[in-house]
DNA sequence: TTGAAAAAAGAACGAACGTTCGTTTATGGT
DNA sequence: ACCATAAACGAACGTTCGTTCTTTTTTCAA
């Protein structure tokens, strides 16, 4: 129909591929051949899709923002906003990170780390997306303030701080120390989060 | 004196550029001509320091971690145990994590994520250390909750997530995020933390 | 079914990679 | 000062890297 349909499928192909190998071994050790053998493509006809490594590499931060986006915050915005939501929220943050399509843990978590210390167009990227979600995080407590489901004093960037320090424990222990209680402590210290936000001064 | 003199000094330089470098692109990309080159060396004469390049990234690995406990647990162990050896060791960790030879964050975070995908002896050694690291917080709860400084029924090995958890939101928040509350979210999340552990059910 | 445009392949490039080897230089105990 | 030994060098190795070309194949609307 229009002028573009092979191409994008092949690309779209080879970006999930691509995921899957940042997701084991980073996103700077992405290869281009490696991918064309695990592709079945040749390298040249793989790279004319992107035409630079590096855009290559940004389609992956975006594929793997957009999962993120598609399987956490959308789900999560079908439920009435406050406690709840934050709840379901919660959850689906740690359904994602249990993916069992790589034992690597959180993705996210790990291309964050190992960008923050090279500046450039990916850094900031992912920079950008945290701070989106980090807001957004903020901004689902300030709704349960407004509610009166939370105390009126509650600060709301400290409990997004303190939501994404659970999140990055969980991914810690379960997938570096592997340690079979990370769910059960993840959920705890969850709880115990939310009960501080409820608790008047 | 002895056999070796010269040698050891030369390589400790190395292992010192070598984890510069891994504390700012990663263990796995340390490559042995770059290191070469700032260090003044050739490669040959660099590389016969170790005989491989994954006994070179195990010196990087082993010189971090030795920092590390020269840094924070061993000054930690200078103060008489109990909720006070608790909260320097948690100064001393921020201390830790502040230093400035790099913007990238905690080098022992970031390798712990980035080897968290890759089998092998390196991770290995991460994993093993990590998990001495959290025994540590644990028995120090212990500690407090035997002197009776916390609550009887404190889970220890909540307690060790909970406050390892605050350590990588405030690597993420400072670093990554350039949030300039991070130090003061984190130093809150730690007072909610110890406070919790000394409340009595 | 034809033909222009898109997609993929193929071959080659210069550079960097980790590693090996033979040689030269520096060290330090005697 | 000597000299065995340790340390560093220089050159080359085969491989892989990202990228650039040109050519072939495939796609898809007319």
């Amino acid at each position: 129909m229009n002028s573009v349909r092979k191409g994008e499928q092949t690309k779209a192909a080879i970006v999930q591929a691509a995921m899957r190998e940042a997701a084991v071994s980073g996103v700077n050790a992405i290869s281009i051949g490696s991918l064309a053998t695990s592709t079945g493509m040749s390298k040249s006809g793989l790279f004319s899709h992107f035409g630079s490594k590096e855009a290559l590499q940004m389609s992956v931060l975006e594929g793997l923002m957009e999962k993120f986006t598609d399987r956490v915050v959308v789900p999560a915005l079908k439920t009435r906003d406050g406690v709840e939501r934050l709840e379901l929220l919660f959850d689906l943050f740690m359904d994602w990170m249990r993916e069992k399509d790589t034992d690597a843990g959180c993705p996210v978590m790990a291309l964050s780390l190992e960008l923050a210390g090279q500046p450039g167009p990916m850094r900031e990227y992912i920079v950008g997306k945290q701070k989106d979600w980090m807001d957004m995080l903020a901004r689902m407590a300030a709704k349960c303030v407004a509610s009166g489901q939370f105390r009126a004093d509650l600060d709301i960037g400290q409990f997004a701080f303190e939501f994404e320090g659970i999140a990055f424990g969980y991914n810690f222990s379960r997938y570096l120390l592997q340690d079979n209680r990370a769910e059960e402590m993840a959920r705890a210290a969850f709880a115990r989060l939310m009960a501080d936000a409820k608790r008047t001064a």
